[in-house]
DNA sequence: GTTGCTGGTGCGACTTTTCGCAGTTGCCAT
DNA sequence: ATGGCAACTGCGAAAAGTCGCACCAGCAAC
C-alpha cells in the first residue's frame, strides 16, 4: 500500500492537490472492499476510523479520483451509484430489467463501438465501466 | 391527437390502467415540447392548466409511459433526467465532458453492439436512447 | 514570523427523485 | 344502489447527491 500511496500522492502532487488523511481513508475504504462500493458504504468505513468526516468530503474525493482515472463509477439502476478501483480490472455489466440479473461482460466487447465513434465522429468515448439495460434470455423465454 | 389518445387508451386499458386527465396532460406536455424535456418542465406545463397536480404524479406517469414504450429517458449528466417521445424518432448522444458539446448519433450506430450482445450473451439490450460520455475532437486537440 | 494565496473540510441548505400513506375514483358484481 | 376492489392521486417525508459559505491548513514570498 505504501507504493500505491506514493504513486497516488505523485499524481495528486503533479496537479497541485494534497493527499489528506480524509482522502487516504476514502481510498483505503475503496481498495479494502471486494467489489463495487457505494458512497454510503465508504462513508461508513471512514466514519468508523474518524467520526468527524462529512459525506460531502467522500463525494468530493470520489469526484477527484474519477478525474484522476483511479476509480470508475457505475449506475446499476438501484437508485445509488457504485464505485470501483481501476487497478482491480475493467469490465461491463448487462442488467436484466425483469429479474435483476447482472451479467459481467469483457472489456473488449465495447472496443469496436469505441473505434466506430472515433472514426466516424472523432469522439473518444470513455467506456471503461458501463451498465447496459435490457432483458436476459431466461426472462425472454417466459414470454 | 384524438387518434393518438385512443391508441394510448387501448395500450393502457389492455393492462388494466386508466387514462386519467393528469396522464393526458403529462402526455400532451411531452408531445408539445420540441425536444428533450425535464420532469420539472413537464410539471410546469401541467400546473399551468391544472394547479392541483403533484410532481409525484408526473414522475409516476413518466415511469408508466417508459414501461409502455411511449417515451424514453436520458441522463445527459446535468443532474436531471430528460424525456423524449418515442414517436418523434430515435437517436443517441455523445456528450463531451470537457466542453459539454452534444453530438447526435444515428440509431444504427449501436445496432452492431446490440447484435453482439444477443449472439454472445443471449441478452436483448434496450439501446433506444443512450448517452455516451467522453471527449470530442476539438477538446482533444487542445492538449 | 506574518501576509497572502490556494486548496480542503465541515456544515447546512437545497435539488431531484422516490416512497408510504390515506383518501378518491372508476368499475364490476351482486 | 351499494359494497368491494384495484388503480390513482396528493401530500409529506426521506434518500442520494450537490453547492455555497465560512473557516482551517500548507506553503511561498517577503
Amino acid at each position: 500500500m505504501d507504493q500505491l500511496d506514493s504513486s497516488i500522492a505523485d499524481k495528486l502532487g503533479q496537479r497541485g492537490y494534497r493527499l489528506t488523511p480524509q482522502r487516504l481513508m476514502v481510498l483505503a475504504a475503496i481498495e479494502n472492499s471486494d467489489d463495487h462500493v457505494s458512497a454510503e458504504e465508504i462513508y461508513a468505513q471512514v466514519v468508523a476510523r474518524y467520526p468527524y468526516v462529512n459525506i460531502s468530503t467522500v463525494y468530493r474525493t470520489l469526484e477527484l479520483l474519477k478525474e484522476l482515472g483511479l476509480v470508475t463509477e457505475i449506475d446499476l439502476g438501484e437508485g445509488r451509484v457504485r464505485y470501483h478501483p481501476v487497478d482491480k480490472g475493467h469490465h461491463h455489466h448487462l442488467v436484466c430489467q425483469k429479474c435483476g440479473a447482472i451479467i459481467d461482460v469483457d472489456e473488449s466487447t465495447l472496443a469496436r463501438l469505441q473505434d466506430v465513434l472515433l472514426a466516424r465522429y472523432n469522439f473518444s468515448a470513455s467506456l471503461r465501466h458501463v451498465a447496459i439495460f435490457g432483458t436476459c434470455g431466461k426472462c425472454r423465454q417466459q414470454q
